[in-house]
DNA sequence: CTTCGTCAAGAGCAGTGCTCTCGAATGTGT
DNA sequence: ACACATTCGAGAGCACTGCTCTTGACGAAG
């Protein structure tokens, strides 16, 4: 019941856009829209749900790309083939993206569960640092003069998820990280109308010169 | 008359966030919904104008925050100030920012003035390039492996609005704009929450090493 | 003094999220 | 088999939204 709930927001986000309706959904289920407020207390527990879903859905399908790499030591093709995941999935999904990593929607904070479920998939892309360094492929390129503070705050990160990467890998793929979302978001919102034609190509572009910046052989 | 509506419109914007409602401004102006019809066709309408003013003044910010760079030979200093500008405003109207770079507004088409009026303020971080090239402060870095149709694309844009800037500038600029553009929505939407504390610190770096992708002195 | 255009008000339509109450169905325990 | 409890969905209703249409007041031209 939940779950037919969400699979026909889901349907509802994808062709409405954004501002979903309980009372469409509710309609296109044959109920009426109290009905919906048995199992979701409200319409943003669903989207909450819906939010959760798609970082769960997006995280499968950048882990799922890179397990296909079969060269495992090829750490820039690993690394493109998860960017490469990444936008596809916005690009079939953009009303799902949009909710995921679009402005945020008014009024809505996301709860604390939505932060964690997000860092599947930029994990997904660290942890390609990871291997590589562990592997001996990617050597420690250095100290790359992180501000003080920055210092400390990727410390705690790195403890965290991704103990024994060198900071300036982990800072690296932070910013290759966000390039790849900036990227996406750039084409998605439609900035890129007008300009740029061959997009697969200029994705691919911007992410080999991220693959550069950070180092991958 | 025009301009009180767009000024209350601004302030509800700021205020409530995206969803902004028609008769919350008329109200706030001591008059009934049906009488914001007689300036604004729709509320889409009003939207656009927001939008339109707000690339006009974020483009006015980014030239501002150049011309206040007194050695104009100071390429990076400028580049850098222009994104911390950027950010500046985005962080003080984060809701209009949503508005001009986040998710587009379901059933919500952007016209195509807005898409020119966006062009301001990555013409102005470009032009910092452009700059530096005819001065010869920054040489021509050389080819950068374009994929054959984005060097068309980039030919294009090059030819309208940056004559004589060798491609492989524009193409590394682009990646700049679209990383500033990438940082500023990755902390704005909350996709920074829990991990850096550090903000200043962090996009002064991003935009550090962006300077050092294009080759900035 | 009349006409004309501008302006705002008001009613109304269809839609929204959400709350509440009330019946019907479906078990479950004795 | 009966009584109880729980679950479910329907329906009405509230306050809100964007938007349309009609009506009436006002002031400036002719």
């Amino acid at each position: 019941m939940i779950n037919e709930i969400k699979t026909i927001a889901r349907r509802h986000l994808a062709a409405e856009g954004a501002n979903l309706s309980l009372r469409a959904v509710a309609r296109d289920m044959g109920m009426v829209s109290s009905a919906i407020y048995r199992y979701f207390p409200s319409r943003d527990e669903l989207l909450t749900a819906l939010i959760l879903d798609g970082y769960q859905v997006l995280g499968d399908a950048a882990e799922a790309a890179d397990a296909e790499v079969t060269d495992r030591t090829d750490l820039r093709g690993r690394w493109l083939a998860v960017c490469r995941a990444v936008r596809r999935w916005a690009l079939a999904h953009p009303a799902e993206y949009a909710l995921l990593f679009g402005s945020p929607v008014p009024g809505y904070a996301a709860p604390q569960e939505t932060t964690v479920a997000a860092s599947r998939t930029p994990t997904t892309l660290i942890r390609i640092l990871l291997d590589g360094f562990t592997t001996g492929v990617l050597a420690d390129p250095g100290p790359d003069e992180l501000p003080g503070p920055v210092h400390a705050d990727l410390a705690t990160v790195r403890d965290h998820l991704f103990a024994g990467l060198p900071e300036t890998l982990l800072a690296r793929g932070s910013i290759g990280w966000i390039h790849c979302f900036g990227a996406v978001s750039f084409e998605l919102f439609g900035q890129l109308d007008g300009l740029i034609t061959a997009r697969d190509e200029y994705f691919d572009h911007q992410m080999r010169r991220m693959a550069d910046l950070i180092g991958l052989p």
